[in-house]
DNA sequence: GCAAGGTC
């Protein structure tokens, strides 16, 4: 028998289906749908089934030493064990196993972990590899024709990315959470990716908050015609000069020059991940979630699959027949229109050997999906008929005028052929019509206006550009960044949108750039990458690498022990500082987070004893302080974040206990009222039951109910109703005892 | 309970 591995289920499916020609058997082994034809076996993965992880005894954090973390045998688990089970019985009977997963070094690794696995249970086995860039029938046909063989030098670099992550992961993490005294579900973890990037969004706030405003001023004048213009030195740097201009402005503009040229936009390039969630972000997406729609998107069969570096459509791939397909439909417009015209795709900067970019695989409307879901998969359609249109094109004007002396000017901007802004409206770039001028027109000056403004700092970074620049950077792959970012958020490490670090990122990235500043920065990511290069072309070996590694570390670690003490000053004032919510209305002293003896968690005065000022907090939930502060009381507004469910906006904690009590004392009162009704003499279990069903439930429904429908209604008689009424009447009144 | 990388 022949075993063929794939690197994830759906991909399995389809080479089976391709190779066979006819539909395969499904046979489940282990629960693992595997597809059988012609003495032929194709199964999936789930990515990696093994993974890298200390063995037993190394779990107590505060009780294993540091070096032996740093210098311990790293081991080898099943995270996958059903796919793992079949992938030994379906071994144990095969002959030959055909590696067919991803063509990049991530699936060379995961081949080469089937193999082993595959080996343990027949060692006779014979194994080649496939190579393909896209699952078409022509690309998988071609690539099972002429099969290469696995390269384990490259498998063997990937394994030495994992062991150096593990172990400066696994011990960074442990000493800046024990030193910090963060232990349990709100520790701090440090690596290889997150790091640099959190020191990123650090860097880029301490920009923002060295940053020192520069006034400067911009005259504009208000023409006949309704045209409005500039100054020509637009931003004046001199404010006495800028006023001098405006009140010396004479009264009559004349045109100078009117220049015209056509600008053509070109359509954007196709979607890879990184392009994908910064438009998704565009649009109110955080990087999880795009991505999360678009593995539905992907598995539910209406996009491609969205985890690609590529942004060049394969030639395999008949654009024409897709988007015939589009011809039906809520897109039937955009459809027809870029059939029309020649339909050459735009190509980006990036093509690569792992997916295709990310198009739409089938037609579908609103009804197929969710609000969300809808605007993810409306983006990738529009995207894809936007890279296969012609530039949208423009008329720029660039007006020159003279107002008594001094430069004016007016820029206009008019589209004269839409092409393919009329499929992607995201990107605006809005029109802006001047009236028609001709040169040396005289032209009155009605109004004049001088805008005082200042430079503004530089912006947060949002998701979508973090995950460029990550990109750029190099840091993390198409699948990880967004998690990564995702993490930044869980650790609280950041908060909003766009992000702004806590200070306890600010302690973290300062401890570590100044004891370990290896993990800071890119560079570390960069070196490995060559290394990993290094091994795949059996310059040096995995062991080398991963040794070098370990005495990197361990310098590290002389360093950080040396100055632990400090360390912990620097990271426990971090810490101190996000639990501050505001000054306590009471005492004035400080009003922040602390914990109850059973570990609940309550808003307390840094006063305490003398001042005994509390505001409840919610038992569960990660508590964050935001920057958002309450114009009544002067607190930070509160978040909370429960790990798979959206952010729950707290407030502010005071005006969240005073909503609170009130609720409290509104149901209090209710509760009286019901009361009261069931101790009026006469009414009984089956009269208050009666009465409920006519929606009498308090005494106060009864007094103001009119006897006669309540008689009706209920059946009971008007004269008992009308009696009880007054009674009703009487307690409904009197002030509820609490 | 630690990382980052696959995938669901």
């Amino acid at each position: 028998m022949h075993l063929i591995i794939a690197e994830k289920h759906n991909v399995a499916k389809r080479i089976a289906q391709i190779l066979a020609g006819t539909k395969p058997k499904v046979k489940r082994v282990h629960g693992v749908e595997t597809f059988h034809f012609d003495e032929k076996v194709v199964m999936g993965l789930s990515g990696h089934i093994v993974g890298v992880d200390y063995p037993p005894g190394y779990n107590n954090w505060q009780k294993v030493d540091y070096r032996d973390l740093i210098h311990a045998q790293v081991v080898t688990k099943p995270t996958q064990a059903k796919i793992v089970s079949a992938l030994k019985d379906l071994g144990a009977d095969a002959d030959r196993i055909t590696i067919a997963t991803d063509y990049d070094r991530e699936g060379e690794l995961i081949g080469v972990e089937a193999l082993r696995i595959a080996e343990e249970a027949n060692p006779k086995i014979e194994a080649d590899r496939v190579r393909f860039s896209a699952i078409t029938k022509g690309e998988i046909l071609d690539a099972f024709e002429s099969p290469g063989e696995v390269d384990f030098n490259l498998a063997s670099s990937g394994e030495a990315r994992q062991v150096v992550d593990l172990i400066w992961g696994a011990a960074l993490t442990r000493f800046i959470s024990i030193t910090s005294g963060r232990l349990g579900k709100g520790f701090l973890s440090v690596g290889r990716v997150q790091s640099p990037t959190l020191a990123l969004i650090v860097d880029r706030e301490k920009e923002i908050e060295a940053f020192k405003p520069q006034p400067y001023w911009e005259i504009y004048a208000d023409l006949e015609k309704d045209l409005r213009v500039k100054h020509e030195k637009g931003r004046i740097w001199d404010g006495d000069l800028a006023r001098s201009i405006f009140e010396n402005l004479g009264d009559e503009a004349t045109v100078l020059s009117i220049k015209e040229k056509t600008r053509t936009d070109r359509p954007p390039a196709p979607f890879d991940t990184t392009s994908f969630i910064s438009a998704a972000s565009g649009i109110g997406f955080s990087a999880s979630n795009a991505m999360r729609i678009a593995e539905w998107l992907y598995t539910s069969g209406f996009i491609s699959y969205p985890r690609t570096e590529n942004t060049v459509y394969p030639p395999t791939l008949d654009l024409r027949d897709l988007v015939s397909a589009f011809k039906k439909g809520p897109f039937r417009e955009d459809a027809e229109r870029v059939l029309k015209g020649p339909m050459v795709p735009t190509r980006g900067k990036r093509f690569s050997t792992d997916h295709p970019p990310i198009y739409p695989t089938a037609p579908a409307t609103k009804k197929d999906m969710k609000p969300d879901q809808w605007k993810i998969y409306e983006l990738v359609v529009r995207r894809f008929f936007a890279t296969l249109s012609e530039p949208s094109r423009w008329i720029v004007m660039n007006v020159q005028l003279d107002i008594g002396g001094e430069p004016f000017r007016a820029m206009g901007a008019r589209q004269i052929e839409a092409g393919w802004r009329a499929s992607y409206p995201y990107s605006k770039a809005a029109e802006q019509i001047l009236p028609d001028l001709s040169q040396g027109e005289k032209l009155s000056v009605l109004g004049k206006e001088i805008m005082d403004k200042e430079t503004q700092p530089p912006s947060r970074y949002g998701q979508g550009r973090l995950v460029k620049l990550m990109d750029e950077l190099g840091l993390g792959t198409k699948s990880t960044r967004h998690e990564i970012i995702s993490k930044l958020y869980a650790r609280a490490y950041v908060q909003g949108n766009p992000m702004k670090p806590t200070n306890t990122a600010y302690a973290v990235i300062e401890a570590l750039e100044r004891h370990s500043p290896t993990i800071t920065k890119p560079d570390m990511t960069r070196t490995l990458e060559e290394e990993m290069t290094k091994i795949a072309e059996r310059k040096i070996g995995e062991e080398k690498v991963i040794e070098e590694s370990r005495s990197m570390l361990d310098a590290v670690f002389d360093d950080l022990l040396q100055h632990q003490g400090e360390i912990e000053t620097t990271l426990r004032e971090g810490l101190r500082t996000d639990k501050i919510v505001g000054d306590c209305p009471s005492c004035g002293n400080e009003l922040i987070i602390r914990r109850g003896r059973r570990g609940s968690r309550f808003i307390g005065c840094a006063g305490y004893p003398e001042c005994t000022k509390t505001l409840p907090l919610p038992k569960f939930g990660m508590i964050i302080v935001t920057d958002k502060i309450c114009s009544d009381h002067g607190m930070y507004h509160i978040r909370i974040i429960n790990k798979g469910k959206r952010p729950w906006d707290l407030g502010c904690p005071q005006c969240n206990f005073d909503q609170w009590q009130a609720k409290k004392a509104e149901e209090a009162k209710k509760k009286a009222e019901i009361d009261a009704l069931a101790k009026i003499p006469g009414i009984g279990p089956k009269t208050l039951e009666k009465l409920e069903t006519a929606g009498v439930r308090t005494a106060l429904d009864l007094a103001e109910a009119s006897a006669e429908e309540l008689a009706e209604k209920t059946g009971l008689k008007i004269n008992k109703i009308s009696s009880w009424q007054l009674l009703a009447k009487s307690v409904a009144e009197e002030p509820s005892g609490c």
